[in-house]
RNA sequence: GUGGCCGUAGCUCAGUGGUAGAGUCCCAGAUUGUGGCUCUGGUUGUCGCGGGUUCGAUCCCCGUCGGUCACCCCA
């Protein structure tokens, strides 16, 4: 590597192995969120900056790839979908029926250092449920998060969806008399709850008239009372899926913009960061595109389930069985005698056209060195042209049996193999 | 932004104050019409970069860049 380019710090090359993972992780998450009959869209990846400052304040600024393009405008790359969304929503919320069910795959930029679950770019599934008030759409979005999990080949025992609600800390709040002013300071000191040490959190709490020891009892109790989250566990349970379910107050997110039930999928056993999160931002739409509407989502990278994924067995084996099925050859055509590739060529194109997987070598190469190859491009059946022609050979490569037969009665002989072999 | 550890072949890593090795991968042959094995042969390094100490540095020292893990943050 002495000369050239590297990847940018927190890039990745996708080579085939990784790209492959990676659309096998897309497959999963495009075909839960269909089966939950969202649909997908897309924004541009490349947003006025202010898009995002609006509602999360100028400091957000240093973790953005940001840059004033040619026309003198602030630019930056998404570093997510959710202020985009409420855009598009806001936009033409008179062309669509309410709820929208609406998912998105896409890639995001955010300028931190990266470390274990973090890169400077990646890719999230987002899914949101726009113009729906009901506690029910929290609990929809949730069982979606559960069934990707489940479709990766997660169970109970590898994950936990930690629930809590926001409007439990800010009627908690209330009644301890924090101004409106400081409910915002007092959520991020309930959020870092467990990160900082008791002194700092009782200090901090001090400030605000509140005593630590009274919110260490109120998430001990565990049972806030909170109508809403009654609502949700009611509808998850009544899905049979309350066993991945667990209440804990200590969620409360970081971001600004949640006003209600709020969402995190963890590991059990790994300690990993949260593989995905999320939950209710009722006035974000109004903020962005000046319509009121409810809104709740997720979001779920690839980086960390992508970790957790290799790092559970079962699911390190699913992702790799979904990642075969997706390559490989159903015909590799042997070219034997050069004098006979049009005639091989013929047949490739042919193949395709039917709708084959098909390959054969672009150069001459001794018959062994292309046995070879179809073994490594996992061909299911190998086709030999030779100077028999028009005999052709067709050898079933996982088992070993070769047949001859005339290249007029090619077809049958390869319904004949296929469908013994695909049953 | 702060700190710990690391930086030698494409990859995984050994190694020594006297300008470097193994395995693997890749390529070719054994095997000029039959594949995952085996055997043989072969290519590649400014030892991350810059400076210092030294007769001499891949090795010691400083700096820097990059990686990694943790903190901060986490949309």
């Amino acid at each position: 590597m002495a000369k050239g380019f590297d990847t940018l710090p927190g890039f990745r090359d996708f080579y085939p192995e990784s790209c492959a993972v990676r659309n096998a992780i897309f497959d999963t998450w495009r075909s839960v969120a269909q089966r939950y009959g969202f649909v997908e869209y897309d924004g541009p990846v490349l947003e006025p900056t202010g898009l995002y400052t609006r509602k999360s304040g100028a400091e957000i600024v240093n973790q953005l790839f940001c840059f004033t393009d040619k026309g003198e405008r602030e630019v930056a790359l998404r570093p997510e979908l959710t202020p985009t969304l409420a855009r598009l929503a806001a936009a033409r919320q008179r062309e669509y029926k309410k709820p929208l069910r609406w998912f998105s795959i896409g890639q995001f930029f955010r300028y931190e250092k990266q470390q274990k679950g973090r890169t400077r770019e990646f890719y999230q599934f987002n899914c949101d449920i726009l113009g729906e008030t009901s506690p029910a759409a929290d609990a929809e979005l949730i069982a979606l998060s559960i069934d990707v999990m489940r479709a990766f080949g997660f169970d109970e025992t590898h994950f936990r969806i930690r629930l809590s609600d926001r409007r439990v800390w800010t009627d908690f709040a209330a009644r301890a008399g924090v101004g409106e002013a400081s409910v915002g300071d007092f959520l991020q000191i309930i959020d870092k709850l467990d990160r900082d040490k008791p002194e700092v959190s009782a200090e901090k709490l001090a400030a605000l008239g509140i005593a630590l020891e009274d919110v260490q009892a109120f998430i001990a109790a565990g049972d806030p009372q909170s109508e809403s989250l009654g609502i949700v566990r009611a509808d998850l349970a009544a899905r049979g899926l309350e066993r991945f379910v667990e209440i804990d107050l200590g969620i409360v997110r970081g971001l600004a913009y949640y006003t209600g039930a709020v969402f995190e999928v963890f590991d059990i056993g790994k300690g990993m960061r949260a593989v995905a999160g999320g939950g209710r931002y009722d006035k974000l739409v109004e903020l962005i595109g000046g319509v009121d509407m409810a809104a709740a989502g997720f979001a779920m990278g690839d980086v960390v389930i992508g970790d957790l994924i290799r790092e559970t067995p079962a699911t390190a084996a699913r992702l790799d069985a979904a990642v075969a099925a997706q390559s490989g050859l159903d015909l590799f055509i042997i070219v034997a005698d050069e004098t006979k590739r049009p005639e091989a060529l013929r047949m490739v194109q042919e193949l395709r056209d039917t709708g084959f997987r098909v390959a054969s070598p672009i150069a001459p190469a001794k018959v062994g060195k292309q046995f070879q190859m179809a073994e490594e491009q996992r061909a299911h059946i190998a086709v030999v042209i030779g100077a028999e022609y028009p005999l052709v050979t067709l050898k079933n490569l996982p088992l070993r049996l070769e047949t001859i037969c005339r290249r007029e009665d090619f077809d049958a002989e390869l319904t004949r193999l296929l469908g013994g072999a695909v049953g």
